[in-house]
DNA sequence: ATGGTTGCTTAGCAA
């Protein structure tokens, strides 16, 4: 099962790139993140032409992420599913093949120290106690999605310049180890040891050409199904070319089922 | 400290 993971900033802006990226790249599940569309406005039928069906918590403007798979979605959820109220479309979980599947859209916290900042800190907070729910040693699951977070200088293309921002600081960095202590294995760092991979560059300041990106889209997994994954990586060649996203697919490969 | 770009929505916000 090939299971990718894309911030595509806006679905209708990208969807022609996103249909030749599954027609070429043909995952199995596709967990997607900043939609910035309502589900009314959600591109079902030419996804489903395409052979993949959806599980969508969409949202005007902003947010707003998906699950695309060729089988079926089961026991969607939308958000934490819990007493708090949910003001942004920020995680939608299914079950594909009997593997629980999550796509996340953690917030990207503007500026350390502001209201935003402190919302990214919450959220974080409440999705480790999300997947504390989970029972993360039997039950095969794989998290995916646009972190905001890159876990180690050897994600960043220049540590020093970007230390202390909110994507990269000693309060991110612990709030990611975490989320892998709570059990769960980054797919991407099993496969890989080397720095240099990023999967997000700024639009601005010529960030992609000049190679200053960050690895901050990740794909995790139980240990159990993280044994069973074959490979992981990112697709820089999709953030290339006219009118790209500014984050490029991460995949990972499992032995499953 | 600011600026640079993109998308949504229509001047300003979010990233």
């Amino acid at each position: 099962m090939k299971i990718a993971s894309w911030n595509v900033n806006s679905i209708r802006a990208r969807l022609e790139r996103l249909l030749h990226w599954l027609a070429e790249h043909q995952p199995d599940v596709v967990c997607l993140q900043e939609l910035k569309v309502t589900e009314e406005q959600f591109p079902f039928e030419v996804l489903r032409e395409a052979g993949y069906r959806a599980a969508v918590y969409g949202q005007k403007a902003y947010n707003g992420v998906a699950i695309l798979a060729r089988a079926e979605l089961t026991d969607v959820q939308r958000g934490f599913g819990d007493e708090e109220e949910e003001a942004q479309a920020r995680l939608i979980a299914a079950t594909v093949d009997g593997l629980r599947v999550l796509s996340a859209y953690v917030p990207n916290g503007a500026e350390v120290g502001s209201e935003k900042y402190a919302h990214k800190l919450r959220w974080l907070d409440r999705f480790k106690g999300y997947l504390k729910e989970y029972d993360l040693s039997g039950r095969p699951l794989v998290v995916c999605g646009d972190f905001n977070i890159a876990p180690e200088a050897r994600d960043v293309a220049h540590p020093d310049a970007w230390e202390g921002t909110v994507l990269f600081n000693p309060e991110m960095r612990a709030a990611f180890r975490e989320l892998l202590d709570s059990g769960l294995i980054d797919t991407f760092r099993k496969h890989e040891d080397r720095g240099g991979f990023y999967s997000w560059w700024d639009y601005r300041r010529l960030a992609f050409v000049r190679d200053d990106g960050l690895r901050i889209d990740h794909i995790l997994a139980t240990p159990p199904l993280a044994d069973r994954c074959t490979a992981a990586w990112i697709d820089r060649e999709a953030r290339k070319g006219p009118k790209p996203s500014d984050h490029a697919p991460v995949i990972a490969v499992f032995d499953w089922p």
